[in-house]
DNA sequence: CGACCCATTGACCACCCTCAAATAAGGTGG
DNA sequence: CCACCTTATTTGAGGGTGGTCAATGGGTCG
């Protein structure tokens, strides 16, 4: 940590990384994770509203969360979006677009973030050398299959009302994870997005919140949100709260 | 082919395998395919309603559709469940149990059906060795990413009817891909089974059946199904009845 | 042939969307 | 720092889509 001085920008690097072991580098030696960092080294800054990538835009690199928070969409053959992802520090994004080489959707900061870069070719000869590194890609893909089930679960069966506690749930739990209050935050997406990404219109969602506030649940005033009853939320949500802490 | 004479039971194998160009062997040298036949040697024949794998089974290996088809589903907290896909030939079962260990879901036999049984570690193993058999690892990961986008995408913002026709559109449009015809087919699947992948019920479906065929747009009788005008269905799929076109 | 499951069709109504308006929040220039 | 504009959020009223409940018809298999 100390070397960090003899620098004029603070050393980035995934040994320090704040997000470190919720990203790429898990299980790795320290010589591995000094090779990994030469495929790290490009980082990105974004501004909130800024795209990170586009719809279409040729694939090249995954992109690593350092801070920050985006969200993701999928755009229909008749020009309608669904918003797919909220990501956090330490998510990755761009894994979708391998297969085609190109973006199917696009990625847009919701506040002022920072990304690594990941040079998907140099990622893919150092994870062909790196078994260690191999199997964490597969992790990586196969923990993203899952968590696009648990959103199918979500879209396909449930009301409005549980949808919104199993959204407030899910995101105070990766808040949680990374160190920060599991009952106090702050929304980084607009109303609009959630309601999006649950299936929802955006009077739907703020009808809600307004109700989960009446009923003591929560308590919203615009983007900032206290979860004051988890489990009476975790009830509403049908039981679907925690699942990534086992 | 004319070694199949000298054994009681066909030869299947990757080189013969009627789906080879839809499933792992993508650009594969003949070497590479050998080698790769030693992993794929275990097949498994299912009867209709049997399991393939059930919800929490440990993961030990990836499932290839050889003949038949699938769906598979996941369970949630409280026990219901959401069909998250129709798995027809050459398409790949069990990706979403790398990360956990264990499946998350189950997948059952639609019809009498047969599989190739992938070990996985001996996959990883020899995936590690062929760059080309990573790539494809790689790319089926990526592909099915891209599917369950396309799913949120329907789940999200579509009508009923929308679904139903993209349904449809997408079943015919991958037996054609199969060699079969794409305007007549029989669904292996029962309509609570699309009714419940769709986010419906199955009244809904079947009213919306009656409706398409009242319509002209296909020609149904129970499980048969002829696709009349695919254009029609395409309009019903892509865009929201005619609303607002923007 | 009866038993059972699946598919279809109808009646009713709840939930959520649409449309509309008021209020709050955020950003920009004077 | 305030006035002004724009955008986001909240709240209300009303209507439509699709779910629920229920009954009938058809298919299959013992």
């Amino acid at each position: 940590m100390e070397k960090t001085m003899s620098k004029p920008s603070p050393a980035v690097n995934c040994g320090n990384c704040s997000v470190r072991r919720l990203c790429l580098p898990v299980g790795l030696s320290e010589d591995d994770i000094q090779r990994l960092e030469q495929v790290t080294r490009k980082k990105k800054i974004l501004k909130a509203g800024d795209s990170l990538f586009r719809a279409g835009d040729p694939f090249s690199s995954l992109y690593a969360i350092r801070s920050g928070s985006f969200k993701s969409a999928v755009i229909g053959a008749d020009g309608d979006t669904q918003v797919t992802h909220f990501a956090l520090p330490g998510e990755l994004l761009g894994l979708d677009a391998y297969s085609s080489g190109a973006h199917p959707g696009y990625a847009e900061a919701l506040e002022d973030s920072s990304v690594c870069v990941l040079p998907f070719t140099q990622l893919e000869n150092l994870a062909q050398q790196v078994p260690a590194l191999q199997k964490q890609m597969y992790t990586i893909f196969s923990e993203e299959l899952k968590q696009d089930n648990d959103v199918l679960l979500l879209l396909g069966k449930r009301s409005a009302e549980s949808r919104l506690a199993a959204l407030l749930i899910n995101i105070s739990s990766r808040y949680a994870q990374r160190g920060y209050s599991a009952s106090e935050f702050k929304l980084s997406m607009q109303r609009i997005d959630i309601a999006n990404y649950l299936g929802l219109t955006a009077e739907t969602v703020s009808r809600l919140m307004s109700r989960f506030q009446k009923q003591g649940l929560i308590r919203a005033q615009g983007r900032a949100v206290a979860i004051l009853d988890l489990i009476a939320l975790s009830e509403l949500a049908g039981t679907h709260c925690s699942y990534e802490n086992d």
